[in-house]
DNA sequence: AAATAGCTAATGGTCTGACCATCGGCAAAT
DNA sequence: ATTTGCCGATGGTCAGACCATTAGCTATTT
């Protein structure tokens, strides 16, 4: 004898959809029919087939529109997220995540170098434009700095290696944000990162990876080297 | 005028109890109190908290087991219940990850050389043992190869890059465990598989930063080349 | 006295029906 | 033609009930 096979409902109807989605029964943009009738497809009760679509949703496979209907999600959200749980647990130590960003830009220059196509340099490019309108204006400043760098890191054409970044730089956000805000640093530190920019998209441009990777990194280094001073009211918020 | 704050009553439970975890309030292991009580804190019925509890579980922080209570998981645990969607893992991610695997096994490789303590290296050395003494044993190998990895990740002290690099492994170990388990293949690549391990640790003692980079980039190459062989099996179950 | 069988309470799992908030469309009023 | 108001569809929430499993206690049996 061997234990028998308990199955619950709910991971019933999970495995049932995924497997939809993964066939291509269900595309991407779809709608599913209202819960009310999934419940009588399924043959359960609706606290059980929404608790399934709630975790499908967790998993970033469906999305919940009220009074319009449940859709089905672009799909590849999943393994991006997963991994950001992995260390939202771990708590935001901000020397770790200061060196996880370090190491995923300077790399991510690096495999932007080689694989960066004409329309990625360009949209590279234009930021800098950006930066240099904004001189004067933080917010459009900082967003065409991280426009910068999220777009290197999608010409890595490596979504994972985008995603990772992408979450680093946004729990890095705020710190950024504080340090330029310094007002005895703000016009130096700004111009200095616009310089550095160039830089590297000079680099790119050349399809010369190692020497983009170490412009990177010191791009990295000398804007950490402000955050560093500010850091101390780390644990505050 | 801005739209108004909606956040829906699941997502705040989650968000609550996801928290109390993070801030190791409640320890893997604890038990939470019965879904009646907690309605009853929470000031929400037992639909809202019960598909927040369900969420919770799907990403592996919480087991709720009939007749006895609901629990807090060992962290980590959440990927292998992610595993069993595996299939998302098509062949770009499988490649993409493989890459990101790559980065943050060198990268962790060149920080461990620098920072390793006696004791890090002591028990990174004991694994070694472990692989030799498992060559004809597929499950001890591959738990003590496993352990190599992260012990090296420990051994950077940034516990965002462990984190990422379990993660990351863990996805992958299962077309690991397919590599290895070709006849074909089985025993010069294990044996390979240690040596390359042996030369990673020397570079590690020398306090080699450089080396223990390259050769971790070497090793995992090698290794992902036999991935690669296997991979086109992906999409099959 | 020890072992077993049976009972009971606690707990997660499921079902049902109801009500609410939001959204989209349609008809009436302006 | 535009606006207003209504109504149905839909996801979100709630409350109560019943079921299945588990653990611990009790009484019976050996």
């Amino acid at each position: 004898m061997r234990p028998v096979q308990r199955t619950s409902v709910s991971d019933g109807i999970i495995a049932q959809i995924a497997d939809l989605i993964e066939r291509n029964v269900l595309k991407p943009g779809d709608r599913l029919p209202p819960e009310r009738e999934l419940c009588k497809r399924f043959q359960v009760g609706r606290s059980s087939l929404r608790e399934a679509l709630r975790s499908l949703s967790m998993m970033g496979l469906l999305d919940g529109r009220v009074g319009k209907g449940t859709f089905v999600c672009d799909k590849g959200q999943y393994v991006e997220r997963a991994l950001q749980w992995g260390f939202l647990l771990d708590g935001k130590k901000l020397q770790d995540l200061s060196e996880t960003r370090m190491m995923l830009e300077s790399q991510n220059a690096y495999l932007a170098a080689e694989r960066a196509t004409p329309a990625d340099l360009e949209a590279i490019a234009d930021t800098l434009a950006g930066m240099a309108g904004g001189l004067a204006d933080e917010g459009r400043f900082l967003a065409s700095d991280l426009q910068f760098h999220l777009l290197i890191a999608r010409a890595t054409h490596n979504s994972i290696l985008y995603s990772l970044l992408e979450t680093t730089r946004n729990y890095l956000q705020e710190w950024i944000k504080e340090s330029l805000a310094e007002p005895s640093l703000a016009g130096p530190r700004a111009e200095l990162s616009l310089a550095e920019h160039h830089q590297i998209l000079e680099a790119l441009q050349r399809r010369d990876a190692e020497a983009a990777r170490q412009a990177m990194a010191a791009h990295i280094r000398s804007s950490s080297g402000d955050l560093q001073r500010t850091s101390h009211r780390s644990g505050s918020d």
